[in-house]
DNA sequence: TATCAATCTAGACTATGGTCTAATAGTGTT
DNA sequence: AACACTATTAGACCATAGTCTAGATTGATA
């Protein structure tokens, strides 16, 4: 009796995977979440989920983010990453932060059901054309990571507007925030992160290509 | 009758590639130049070089920043790189960014040669191992190499140390001149480049891989 | 020599960035 | 309910970044 935890925003593809893996599992429970808040809910929630289907571009998400932010919270927690790319830098990030799989939303259900098999007996899986092409993380990314992992939502909010180059100004009206409060989000950033300067911080962003 | 220009701040190294080549090329003219300057000025008193065999690694040349220079003011001179390290990503930029060769220091001569001689039949030569990896450099990179030729030397150097994250107080330190200087020297940056803050212009750096 | 253009230099001034302190609101714990 | 803890917010204050103007130097050219 299998317990998964879907995590995508689109409805309709929650609902193709979940009769795609109908077919393969016969005792099967689903949870569902549409974004990164209700995805570490649901698994505050429920402490006995066997596999985390996390999408890489999720609300609140942000790429990478919600892979690291679980893998610190959960980190016996298998994952697998669920993406229309299929990127091969990607990939390797995906694995080398701590995914067990890396399966593109185009491959045929039975071949997913194959790749999450794969995955919960706790042996990676990533696409045939990526596959001898996993670049290792370093360990100063590593240590990056678990950094980046330490940033509230609102936090890496205002990173990734940092890493868009844009002024403390932009940043306050796209979060419809005063510019003080921005100052005071970086302020935490650079001691969270280590540094003492926005262009720093900026290159740690871009280090792991967040 | 061929006249080469020999770009590389190791008297010996240049002492023995001219070498290898003499027992390769008999009729052979030599010019030898140590860093960016004493290339050019070279390049601009001999017309009729046939090719450039430029170091990657010199000083006041910063990796990429010499062949940018150098297939700016001279687009038509074919040039190979000559350089220590293979990384295949290093040599792709080179490819993509208008160098004809990537020859490795490590190569016995008399492929040195043969590789010398590819080039100067018009085609491109890099090393066994980057064969069919030759990532293609985006419009838009190549819009941004072409306004990264437009700095001055000295403008490179703070672009160098910009990128490193220092605060213009220290970058002013390194460079012995005034924090007001470094300033200048960035509100210049800026035009060139085509943005408005520090962070944009780290940001062109990274993406250029200076 | 005279002159033009480009670079490097730097001071004065303004805008933006960053720190410190602190109030508010939410969350989980005892 | 009272508690400690943390995220979010923001004002006051100081530091750093960036612009404008301009003098000094160099190299090419008439």
């Amino acid at each position: 009796m299998a317990k998964f935890l879907i995590a995508d925003d689109h409805p309709l593809f929650r609902e193709a995977l979940q009769g795609a893996l109908a077919n393969h599992f016969s005792e099967l429970t689903l949870r569902e979440a549409e974004d990164l808040d209700s995805t570490l809910a649901a698994l505050n929630k429920d402490d006995d989920v066997d596999l985390l289907l996390l999408d890489l571009h999720m609300p609140g998400s942000g790429d990478l983010y919600g892979l690291i932010r679980v893998r610190e919270d959960y980190p016996l927690l298998p994952v697998a990453i669920i993406s229309g790319s299929e990127d091969s830098s990607i990939v390797a990030k995906c694995i080398g932060f701590g995914a067990l799989g890396f399966i593109p939303k185009s491959l045929p259900s039975a071949e997913i059901a194959e790749a999450i098999d794969t995955i919960l007996q706790g042996e990676t899986w990533v696409p045939k054309e990526t596959r001898e092409r996993l670049d290792v993380i370093s360990d100063e990314d590593q240590e990056l990571a678990r950094k980046v992992a330490e940033l509230t939502p609102q936090q890496y909010r205002v990173l990734h507007f940092l890493h868009e180059g844009l002024l403390n100004k932009q940043i306050a009206y796209q979060l419809g925030i005063t510019e003080a409060t921005v100052k005071a989000h970086i302020t935490a950033i650079f001691r969270k992160l280590g540094v003492y300067s926005r262009t720093q911080a900026v290159l740690v962003a871009e280090r792991l290509q967040l």
